[in-house]
DNA sequence: TGATTTTATGTCAGAATTGACATAGCTTGA
DNA sequence: TCAAGCTATGTCAATTCTGACATAAAATCA
């Protein structure tokens, strides 16, 4: 939790490693933070490996060039649900998903 | 998606077996639906090897009985957001869920 | 360089989710 | 049997998420 404070340590130049290390996160928030980051990573890497861009995925999702770039950023903005949606979207299938979450 | 064709089928006493075969679900759908259900058949799981009430597990996520029953459920109102907290909550790991999952 | 394309960030109205409540239905045990 | 405890279902105000838009920043390439 407590992204406003993430957001200020990265701006004063801190490098944040992970969420749990240097905010004060409790376990159960820092594997949801740390699920949804993975999980825009492999939303990112789909992405990639279809040569789409921002938009084109947009597109495909119904959804807007800013809500990717959001996913991708594993902005608080976004759910798990939005996640793994989209996911799907792109043809993965849960195993696919949970074995690159594993 | 369109829960309430389901509602519909079922009260009208039609056995619904995987969603994506009596439903026209889209595949992304489909695999969303099952996902939902998936977690929350993990979820009672973890409830009941821990030999809690809905009740209690809802008074340690900070929720309510009712609340809880609909994650059991599946119900539509639930997000996976919801469901994988909640396991988290309950101690559960990414991996831990993740292999539950695949 | 600078024009074009792609990605990032802020904002917001509308849509979806949430905890809580009421209450019904179901199970268990005496 | 029936009472007590547990689970299911419907509803709703408050909160959160969403697509869309504007626009800034960054990357690409001639």
């Amino acid at each position: 939790m407590n992204n406003a404070k993430r957001k200020h340590l990265e701006s004063k130049g801190w490098k944040v490693g992970t969420a749990k290390e240097f905010l004060n996160l409790s376990p159960e928030e820092a594997a949801y933070v740390e699920m949804k980051l993975a999980l825009s990573r492999v939303l990112y890497e789909f992405r990639k490996r279809k040569k789409l861009t921002q938009h084109e995925l947009a597109r495909r999702l119904k959804s807007s060039q800013s809500r990717v770039a959001k996913m991708e950023a594993g902005d608080p903005s976004v759910s798990l649900d939005l996640l793994f949606r989209s996911l799907f979207a792109l043809g993965a299938s849960r195993k696919n998903v949970t074995q690159m979450l594993s």
